[in-house]
RNA sequence: GCCUGGGUAGCUUAGAGGUAAAGCGCGUCCUUGGUAAGGACGAGAGCCCGGGUUCAAAUCCCGGCCUAGGCUCCA
C-alpha cells in the first residue's frame, strides 16, 4: 500500500501503458479494474487483480500517470496462481482459527511463495497429524465458496478490529506512517488485514494441499520469537497438484545423498562427526578423475603444486586478516602454549610459501595449485549433505603476478572455466562484481583491474551481469554460475584479483628499475569445491556418470556359467577400464537388471555365440544392444569416448 | 543456534507397552539361463546414546547426539 495518490479533484485524464506498448487513457481516479473495462467488458469481467510496474495489486487499486499496466485474469497463468495461492493461505487461517483456540492463536502473516502458500501463527501447536484436519477444513472452505469482500478501513477502525493481534497491530502501526486507509478481506465469518488481491470467492481455489510445519522467526529475525508455519500449495485443477508432487518426488529421486549411499560414493557418519563426509571407493574414483581433469589443465597452464597442512599457528591467520574476519567460522584450539586453527583458505598458506624467496619480474607470474582441504564451520543447522559441509576441498589457484600481467591471466583461467562447463555440458552465466565501499587498495589500480575484467568479458560472446559494489573488499571479481539439469542455479567457478593479501604479507617482487614492487594476486578456483561440484554433478546427471567418470564404467555379464571363463578373458581385454564380471549365478535378465540399477554405462554380454565368434554384444544404459562387436572396435570407442570426455555413452546412439 | 518431523538388519521401510517384521542385497543349494526380478533354505538387529516411569520400554517421559525440511520472495 505504497502507491502515490492520483491527483485530487480533477477531470484529468492519465494514462498507463499496456504490455504491447500502447497507451490507454484513462480518468486520473481510474482503478485497474476501470481500464480493464475500458479495453474491453469481456475482459474487465475477467479481472481478478492487476500488475502495475511489477507489483501484484488488487484490481481495485488506483492506476497513476505513466503506470505500466499488466491485467491479471483467472487464465490459470502464474500471476493468477500467485492471488490463488494468497486466498489459499487466507483459507489456511480461518481453518485454524476455527479447529483451534482463536482467543490463543495469533496470526501474522499469509503470502503467497514461489511454490505455494505459508500462514505463520504464534501460539499455535499442531504436528503433521493435524495437517489432514485442517486440510478438510479447507476444502469446506472452499466448498462453501465464500464471496470475498475487500473493504477500506480507517486506521483507527483497523486499531479497533485488530485488538486481539498483536502481529498485525505490529504492522498496521508501520503502515499507519504512509497511509489514511487500510484493506481488509472478509470471507464468512473470518476477516484479515491484507493488502490482497484475492480472487472473488473460496470457490475459486481448486485443489490444496499443506505440505509441512516449521518454525520462523516472525519478520526473519532470530532475535524474535520462533512462530509456527504451515506451509502448502495450490492449484487451480487437481492434476497440476499431481504433477507438483510428482516433480517433488523426481527431485527427491536426484537427490545425491540418496544416490551417493546407493552408488556407495560417501557417507557422512555419526561417529566421524557432522559435515565430515568419508568417501568410499567408487566416490572417490569420481573425484579422482575431476582431479586429473583439473590437473591436466593446470598442467597445460603452467601451474605448479604446492601442499600445505591443514593446521597453522594462528599467528598466519593474524597477519592474513582472516582472525579478525574470520574466526567465528574457523576451528581454532590450543596445543600447549600455542594457539592453532585449521584452515578455512589456502592463500594464506600459498602467499607464505612465495613469501619465502625474493622474485624478480622475469618471474612472474608465479602459479601456484593445490587441492586444498579446508574447514569452515557452518551453522550445524545449515550443514547439509555435501552442499554444506564442514571440511571441504578447494582446487584452489593461486597466481602471484604484475600488474600488467592481469588480462592475460584472467583470460587463461576464463578459458579454462569455460573449458570445463563445457565438459559437463551446463550452461552458465557470468557477473562482473565491482569495488564494494569498504575495500582496499588504489583508486588507480582498481579502476585499472575493473576495466581489464571489464574488457576480458567484453571480448567474449557471453552476456554478463554487473554486480554493483559486490566485489570482495580486497578485489573485484568474476563470479560463474551455472545451472544443472532441473534448473537450479550453482556458484562455484571465480576469478577474483587481490590487492589486499599480497599487503599483509608484504610481498615483492623486483622490477626491471631495481625497485621493489608488490604484485598483485589472483585467487581462483574452477570447480568451487569437489564436495559442491560432485554434489551437483550426481543430481546433474541423476548418477549417471559419463563414462569417462562412472565408478564402474564396464559390466560383463555371461550368460551362464558356461562363459564365466570367455567373461573373464573379455574383462582381461578392457582392463584399461574400470570393469567388473558379474559372476553371480543368476538369469541373465537379472544381471541386466543389476547393472542397469547400478547406473553402469555399458554392459558386455558374453554367451556361447559371442564366444564361438570370438566377439561381444553391446548393451548401454538406454537399453539399445549390438550383436557381434568386434573387440577392437569397442575399445578403440572407449577410448575415444573417455579421453575426449564426452557425456552419454554413444557406441549406440550415432 | 532456533522450530517441526525422523533415527528399527548392509539398503528401503513396517511395527507404537507383552517372543522384533517385510522387500532388496548377502550366503548355501537346486537351476545354466539370450536381453529389466526362476526357485528353496539360511545368516544378518546394542531398535541412535544416557537417564526415568513400569512387573514389563524399540514403543511412554526427560536430556543428549545425528539427520531432513524451515527460519522476512514484507498485511
Amino acid at each position: 500500500m505504497s502507491e502515490s495518490e492520483p491527483e485530487s479533484g480533477s477531470q484529468e485524464r492519465i494514462a498507463v501503458v499496456l504490455p504491447d506498448g500502447s497507451k490507454l487513457e484513462v480518468d486520473a481516479d481510474a482503478t485497474v479494474e476501470d481500464c480493464a473495462y475500458e479495453i474491453g467488458p469481456g475482459l474487465g469481467s475477467d479481472t481478478v487483480a492487476g500488475k502495475l510496474d511489477g507489483d501484484l495489486v488488487a484490481k481495485e487499486q488506483p492506476v497513476y500517470d505513466g503506470a505500466e499496466l499488466e491485467i491479471v485474469t483467472d487464465d490459470g497463468g502464474e500471476e493468477y496462481l500467485r492471488v490463488m495461492r494468497h486466498s489459499a493461505s487466507h483459507c489456511l487461517a480461518q481453518a485454524v482459527e476455527r479447529l483451534f483456540d482463536d482467543d490463543e492463536v495469533k496470526l501474522a502473516i499469509g503470502p503467497p511463495t514461489d511454490e505455494g502458500f505459508y500462514y505463520d501463527f504464534d501460539n499455535l501447536d499442531v504436528d503433521e497429524d493435524d495437517l489432514a484436519e485442517i486440510e478438510t477444513e479447507i476444502e469446506a472452505i472452499v466448498e462453501a465458496d465464500y464471496e470475498i469482500e475487500r473493504e477500506a478501513v480507517s486506521i483507527d477502525e483497523a486499531k479497533e478490529r485488530l485488538e486481539d493481534e498483536p502481529y498485525k497491530l505490529e504492522l498496521l502501526a508501520e503502515f499507519a506512517d504512509e497511509n489514511e486507509q487500510v484493506t481488509f478481506y472478509k470471507q464468512g465469518e473470518w476477516e484479515d488485514l491484507c493488502a490482497g488481491p484475492h480472487v472473488d470467492s473460496t470457490g475459486e481455489i481448486g485443489a490444496v494441499e499443506l505440505l509441512e510445519i516449521a518454525g520462523a522467526y516472525w519478520r526473519g529475525d532470530e532475535k524474535n520469537e520462533m512462530q509456527t508455519r504451515i506451509y502448502g500449495t495450490a492449484f487451480a485443477e487437481e492434476s497440476d497438484l499431481e504433477d507438483f508432487l510428482e516433480r517433488k518426488r523426481e527431485a527427491e529421486k536426484r537427490d545425491h545423498r540418496r544416490i551417493g549411499n546407493e552408488m556407495n560414493l560417501f557417507s557422512i557418519q555419526d561417529v566421524t562427526g557432522p559435515g565430515l563426509p568419508l568417501y568410499h571407493p567408487p566416490g572417490k574414483t569420481v573425484l579422482k578423475e575431476l582431479e586429473d581433469f583439473v590437473e591436466d589443465l593446470n598442467q597445460d597452464a603452467d601451474y605448479d603444486y604446492v601442499e600445505t597442512p591443514h593446521v597453522f599457528k594462528t599467528d598466519l591467520w593474524h597477519r592474513s586478516g582472516h582472525y579478525e574476519n574470520y574466526a567465528d567460522d574457523m576451528f581454532i584450539f590450543d596445543v600447549g602454549d600455542d594457539e592453532f586453527g585449521l584452515k578455512p583458505m589456502n592463500c594464506p598458506g600459498h602467499a607464505a610459501i612465495f613469501q619465502d624467496q625474493s622474485w624478480s619480474y622475469r618471474d612472474l607470474p608465479i602459479r601456484y595449485a593445490e587441492n586444498g582441504k579446508v574447514y569452515r564451520k557452518e551453522q550445524r543447522g545449515e550443514l547439509s549433505g555435501l552442499s554444506r559441509v564442514w571440511s571441504f576441498t578447494i582446487d584452489d589457484g593461486h597466481l602471484f603476478i604484475r600488474p600488467d600481467q592481469i588480462r592475460s591471466e584472467v583470460e587463461q583461467i576464463m578459458d579454462m572455466i569455460t573449458d570445463v562447463l563445457e565438459t559437463f555440458d551446463l550452461e552458465y552465466e557470468m557477473a562482473l562484481a565491482t569495488r564494494p565501499e569498504k575495500s582496499v587498495g588504489s583508486d588507480e589500480i582498481w579502476k585499472k583491474a575493473e576495466d581489464q575484467l571489464r574488457s576480458v568479458l567484453e571480448d567474449r560472446e557471453h552476456d554478463y551481469e554487473i554486480e554493483d559494489g559486490d566485489g570482495a573488499f580486497y578485489g573485484p571479481k568474476i563470479d560463474f554460475a551455472f545451472e544443472d539439469a532441473i534448473g537450479r542455479s550453482w556458484d562455484g567457478p571465480t576469478v577474483q584479483l587481490d590487492f589486499n593479501m599480497p599487503e599483509r604479507f608484504d610481498l615483492s617482487y623486483v622490477g626491471e628499475d631495481n625497485e621493489e614492487h608488490r604484485p598483485v594476486m589472483i585467487h581462483r578456483a574452477l570447480y568451487g569445491s569437489y564436495e559442491r561440484f560432485f554434489m551437483m554433478l550426481i543430481e546433474h546427471y541423476e548418477g549417471k556418470f559419463p563414462f569417462w567418470l562412472a565408478p564402474e564404467q564396464l559390466r560383463v555379464l555371461p550368460i551362464s556359467d558356461e562363459n564365466l571363463g570367455y567373461a573373464y578373458e573379455i574383462a582381461g581385454e578392457f582392463e584399461q577400464f574400470r570393469v567388473e564380471v558379474d559372476d553371480r549365478d543368476s538369469t541373465l535378465e537379472r544381471k541386466i537388471r543389476a547393472a542397469h540399477d547400478d547406473r553402469v554405462p555399458y554392459q558386455i554380454i558374453v554367451g556361447d555365440n559371442e564366444e564361438d565368434d570370438g566377439n561381444i554384444s553391446v548393451r548401454d544404459r538406454f537399453e539399445d544392444q549390438e550383436y557381434d562387436v568386434e573387440i577392437d572396435e569397442f575399445k578403440r570407442h572407449l577410448e575415444a569416448e573417455r579421453d575426449e570426455r564426452r557425456t552419454e555413452p554413444d557406441f549406440l546412439q550415432d
